[in-house]
DNA sequence: ATAAATTGCGTAAGTACTTACGTAATCATT
DNA sequence: AATGATTACGTAAGTACTTACGCAATTTAT
């Protein structure tokens, strides 16, 4: 198969699927061997039945981990073939208990035989292997588990993103783009301020010129990122006017621009970092405690819109 | 699973299947998160061209292991999609020459990057396991490419089965049965001779007295098989109608007599085990072969079916 | 050169599931 | 006691394949 050699681990499940099939397809002809009366796909229905008595549809779905449906379609055709009987429960009246027939009871002691010798070929291949199959496919259950593969991808693709960003200083070419990506924020969540005007017109008079800091983020040439400094007294930096463009969203920018700016406030001699935002924006708060900052009480803001105030201490 | 819990590596067949669906179900999430307009399903048959150019309907369901039929099925849909195009080769009349089209193209653009993620997603997973899927599966279908599964089980059954076979010696109440197994194969391929008859109708006189031997498989309380042993001269033991029941076969009882019966002639102070037989009997060459007999020229026998003559000397 | 076999393809129908949906029975809440 | 939510089930329809089949076009054998 071409195809595999390819792709190589991308095709990881159709390859796994395949396998699977292969051993399925057998599985028929094993059945026809034994001359077992059995519709292989039964089987995990049948072998839960010949080991608990009666079961209803729901508890064989739940057990052999397919649709209640293909269940109920199963039980009927074994009904049909005489494999199983059926009756309402009396203590209530939705469940269909099902139980092996008298013809099914001999079919599983037939089936018997067969399973003996599936259990040795399948031990003996898993045995000749140098690699445990078995072993493999519990390790992979248990990590899927833990995260699922959807998820690895997603990170996968922020770590390759964040790779793609960069951290530049202010520029007045930026003047602009400073207003627009925290009036984007501001203006979603809540209103703008007086406080705010001033600062995002005149970030150089406002921010810069006492001491303060300002660097953007900028990935595959566009700017979706910035983040500022202002300086306040006693060795106290402010972060304030963080904002990430919504569509460069998951590609770690907020992560980034925080550590960068912490880096830049030691390089200024800050003692502590001091920031004040709003429990709503719940992302930037889960943020900036895996930057480190923790939550204190300071004096009160000038932003109506600050209900919570953090501090990052070096 | 408290299915696979309780079946154990019974149901490996079923549990490899559910755990390539689960990476194929995140596919569907995956493409949509990359916003590649792509059928998951298509998957296989857009990376071949992607890299081919341009593919016949054979020769993609060749690369990808699937069935013409599928392939034709997809490429129908990925056309009314426009991802692909179709054109009659001019050189022969039949195939039906396939490529991506220009809006496949841009697609596939697109795709290299979500591949590149879902790549590095598969190999991290791959490392985090302790035992190597990868590797494992290759084990597998290497071992199986070898032996495929149903003739595992075969195997296992004759080995289980042979050891519920015992090998018993003369005695009169087995008379009619030494006449039995005996007539019932020779008359499928040939005819009854008059020696036939004689050391057939009379064991003891013609076998047992000139000092040889007659043993008996049974199988569940029943004699399935036979052979004896007739003093020739010389040392020399004449290992002869060799019978194993019809239905009884695929237990190794041939193996099983055959083996008995050379002891026997060791015991017996033999220096070589001669035979006669019809290269017809495919299955008795082999199985004498096995047991290490070589093919001679001899004196003629007194048998017309005789055809060929072996022997197997201490 | 002509018949027979093979090949490439498309369509239809089947398979082993799934999701979606409707119905009746039961449980929970007010 | 009435209403709403949940549960157990069956049926229908969809999905991602498969096998079966038929029809041309081509290759091989005679």
């Amino acid at each position: 198969m071409d195809f595999y050699a390819k792709t190589g681990k991308l095709a990881l499940g159709s390859r796994l699927r395949r396998l699977g099939q292969k051993f399925l397809e057998d599985g028929v002809k094993i059945f026809q061997l034994y001359e077992v009366d059995l519709d292989p796909k039964w089987f995990p229905v049948f072998y839960c039945l010949s080991q608990e008595e009666t079961l209803s549809i729901t508890e064989i779905a739940l057990k052999i981990g397919q649709s209640h449906a293909s269940v109920s379609q199963m039980v009927k055709e074994m009904k049909k073939r005489d494999v199983v009987t059926m009756q309402k429960s009396k203590s209530d009246g939705r469940v269909n208990k099902v139980s092996l027939s008298e013809k099914g009871k001999a079919i599983s002691l037939k089936l018997e035989t067969q399973l003996i010798d599936v259990k040795s070929a399948t031990e003996e291949l898993l045995n000749e292997s140098h690699h445990s199959l078995w072993k493999a496919i519990e390790d992979m259950e248990f990590l899927l588990s833990k995260e699922n593969f959807f998820k690895r991808v997603l990170k996968k693709r922020k770590e390759r993103e964040s790779k793609l960003v960069e951290i530049i200083d202010y520029d007045p070419k930026y003047k602009a783009v400073f207003r627009d990506l925290n009036h984007e924020w501001i203006t979603k969540y809540f209103q703008l301020e007086l406080a705010d005007n001033q600062t995002l017109d005149h970030p150089e008079t406002k921010i810069i010129q006492p001491g303060g800091y300002i660097c953007f983020a900028s990935y595959k040439g566009e700017i979706v990122g910035t983040c500022a400094l202002i300086k306040m007294d006693n060795g106290t930096y402010e972060l304030a006017k963080m904002a990430v463009s919504e569509k460069a969203r998951g590609k770690n920018i907020g992560w980034l621009i925080g550590q960068h700016i912490i880096e830049k406030a030691k390089g200024l001699g800050a003692k502590k970092v001091y920031l004040e935002s709003n429990t709503i924006l719940e992302p930037a708060i889960n943020l900036y405690y895996k930057l480190g900052f923790k939550r204190v009480v300071g004096p009160p803001s000038p932003y109506e819109r600050a209900n919570i105030q953090m501090e990052l201490e070096f």
